[in-house]
DNA sequence: GCGACAG
DNA sequence: ATCTTGTCGC
């Protein structure tokens, strides 16, 4: 895949915030994108670990068949890591290494799934946003734990799978609390960039089975990041 | 100052 | 995210 990345890890932390704030105004989360033109799905995770003083880290992305289920594609890479976790400012930490991987993609995944969250972002820039403006393709956030903002707690759905309580903060619904399967703990999912928030929640439900109440390209890459991670170490 | 805090 | 044994349950 052609990127067009500019290392943001390279600028001053204190102009991380005006970064966000910036691209924020470029995001378009009104396009609905049907679930029938959706062929392909990357999944993207990291796993870490430290060397010394020196924190190291692996990121993988898997591509599946979204008929199949089939791995299509997969990619990783492998590096030091320059930023501390900071919340709020996740994506800092992880995009230099996601984009050497998706850079090594020879297929275009119609979109991409991250393991954190998109709009459901004090600035509305969460990670899954963050990538699409040098991925250039529809991304979703699929956050494990709920990121409060702004004092807002969100509603518990209901316990049947595809039950789900939107999150509205500062009068526009960015999220939702979604149930991908029966009496399991919620996920949190937000549109990154280029898709709405109904298409970004049936998505989601489309790539849940059983064994994941994460998406499969997600669980995938999170397993896939876990065995390199063994392998490096 | 205190607590909360995606991964 | 990571550090970690056993353990309850399908």
């Amino acid at each position: 895949m052609e990127l067009n990345y500019v290392h943001p890890f390279r600028l001053a932390p204190r102009s991380f915030k005006c970064l966000q704030e910036q691209l924020a105004d470029q995001l378009d989360i009104t396009r609905p994108l049907p679930l029938e033109g959706v062929r392909s799905c990357a999944g993207v995770d990291l796993a870490y670990w430290k060397e010394g003083e020196t924190e190291r880290g692996v990121c993988s992305i898997v591509v599946i068949d979204n008929r199949t289920h089939e791995i299509m594609e997969q990619t990783m890479s492998i590096g030091t890591i320059q930023t501390p976790y900071i919340p709020g400012y996740l994506a800092f930490r992880e995009l230099p290494l996601i984009a050497e991987a998706a850079e090594q993609l020879t297929v275009t995944p119609d979109v991409f799934l991250f393991d954190g969250n998109g709009t459901l972002h004090p600035r509305r820039m969460g990670i899954a946003s963050h990538a699409a403006f040098f991925l250039n393709r529809p991304t979703v956030g699929v956050a494990k734990s709920y990121f409060k903002i702004g004092g807002i707690d969100f509603k518990m759905p209901g316990n049947e799978k595809g039950d789900f309580t939107d999150i509205r903060i500062n009068g526009e619904v960015t999220g939702r609390a979604l149930r991908t399967a029966e009496k399991v703990k919620p996920v949190f999912v937000s549109p990154g960039n280029r898709i709405d928030l109904e298409s970004a929640t049936q998505l989601v439900l489309s790539l849940v089975n059983k064994d994941s109440r994460l998406p499969v390209p997600i669980r995938l890459a999170d397993l896939e990041s876990r065995r390199l991670k063994r392998e490096a170490k």
